[in-house]
DNA sequence: TACCAATAGTTCGAGCTCGAACAAATGTTA
DNA sequence: TAACATTTGTTCGAGCTCGAACTATTGGTA
């Protein structure tokens, strides 16, 4: 039972791809694509913008902390710490308390570079929610807040 | 300024956690990580769920509609087709009037593989969406819709 | 105090996705 | 037909995240 070419109008999303959990997958995927696409500024800084800003919001955290925030593992944060150092946009600092931890702190070209990427995210933010009304909106992002909570 | 410790009850969200495009990613890691948790099945199986789905409920696409189906490269799902045909889930077929392309078929064991894996995806969805309302899923389902639309 | 558990950060190898480049086949156009 | 562009699947190297194991330090308990 072979289908030809031509006939394929029409593609049968299959049950899996109405679950929620599937949609996210798609967005975030896309959504991310999108935004690396679009932004080019300073090496990493875009990729890890979630982590940036969570830092120039939270500043002074210990690494733990910072993973925990951006669903990241402790051990993949190392690098991606190492490359924003090397750039010279965070800061690695002792805990005079605790010998084992770092506190982490922007720097002021860090500062800078957040200010900016906040700039690029706002565009892309419209562009992902256009043409939706600001109920619309809101009730994703407060069902995301829920799904976010059952899960952790 | 540093902070004591015990003194941080509290954390800044900051701007960006409040972003829908955050939050999506937030979810997308956590949801992942707690289904492959979850189940148990059959290898790779369950990291796949998605694209076997879709295959299920359109048998015999090529790579290339696979591919944008599950918003991954062409490239990435070489190897992931070859895994799951080592595994015996799933077949590549000849298509007779383009010998540069194939069909993609499910076994008759990657149908069962299916199956078994729609029921954990079920539990998994219904954890994720534990303790919210019909209509505020379906404004989550309905949301997602029109960002992937958009990002497209 | 001495001992043991827990915690912060790190290293390392495995596994995944990507983009770029490629061969083969097909489509298009002069 | 011949020449060129596009499409399909593929390979390959770079970059990222993960879990497990490790060191150093801190906390808790007998």
């Amino acid at each position: 039972m072979q289908q030809e070419k031509t006939k394929i109008t029409e593609l049968n999303s299959g049950e899996e791809h109405q679950w929620i959990g599937f949609k996210i997958r798609m967005a975030q995927i896309l959504a991310f694509r999108a935004f690396e696409e679009k932004v080019k500024i300073g090496g990493k800084a875009a990729r890890y913008f979630g982590l940036l800003g969570y830092i120039n919001a939270n500043p002074g955290q210990l690494q733990t902390v910072l993973a925990e925030a951006v669903a990241l593992r402790r051990s993949s944060l190392v690098a991606i710490l190492d490359q924003l150092e090397n750039e010279g946009l965070v800061e690695r600092r002792p805990v005079p308390t605790d010998r084992r931890a770092n506190q982490v702190w922007l720097t002021a070209e860090g500062e800078r570079v957040v200010a900016q990427l906040r700039e690029a995210g706002r565009e892309h933010e419209n562009q992902a929610t256009e043409g939706m009304t600001k109920a619309e909106i809101e009730a994703v992002s407060k069902g995301l807040d829920k799904i976010i909570a059952n899960l952790k």
